[in-house]
DNA sequence: TTATCACATTAGCAATCACTAATATGAGTG
DNA sequence: CACTCATATTAGTGATTGCTAATGTGATAA
């Protein structure tokens, strides 16, 4: 894999490792919502989560669409729903081993 | 979903965002390899280079397996060779839009 | 047009993470 | 046993990341 490949491929990796994320994620997962209710249903920070619509934007995760004066966010498209659904079916194998990483890098 | 599981979930997202730990998986992904192999192979520090294995073996993504001297690390399964396949399916279809996330949060 | 509401952006700080260097462990070999 | 080789672990440091608070922007409503 070619060098800026690989950077591109971390920084996606990397936007779903981030637990107010994951939560934006599922939050959005089967619907769209206002900026608004995201923050209300995890209890999260405006600015804080806008800071992380951005990353999932950016990282073309998510989708923003604006709507009057609300900006509705949802899944980009049917795979990442589909990756989404995958991780939980993967994680649901390897729970309890996931549950002794001790490592200090990324423990 | 449970405070313990989203917590579970991101250790598990996280270790695949490293630049690393990325190469890691691709180096062994087709056959295992000892770990002198991984850091000849990515050019790595032995040191580091263990740290993230115990990392990736701590969350269940890989496994090593001792033969004499040598630790040959793996895969821990199919469905994780499976899951990296479908990162770069769905990277290849947003790759211009991962280029555009200049966010300082992950970018 | 001014005020308000929804959201985005910026700056600065605190916490986390990954790296290097040094050292420890544990298996094979002479 | 002493020595070497392969790997793991620890400590310390620099870099990155995420958070909060403050402010900016752009759309609607009065």
């Amino acid at each position: 894999m070619i060098q800026e490949n690989l950077e591109l491929k971390v920084k996606f990796l990397r936007a779903f490792g981030d637990k107010t994320r994951v939560q934006i994620l599922e939050c959005i997962k089967y619907e769209e919502k206002t900026v608004s209710q995201i923050v209300e249903s995890i209890e999260g920070n405006q600015s804080n989560i806008s800071q992380h619509l951005a990353c999932l934007r950016g990282c073309g995760i998510i989708e923003g669409r604006q709507e009057g004066k609300y900006v509705y966010y949802g899944l980009r498209n049917q795979q990442i729903k589909e990756l989404l659904d995958t991780f939980d079916h993967v994680l649901s194998q390897i729970e309890n081993n996931v549950a002794c990483c001790e490592n200090h890098i990324s423990s």
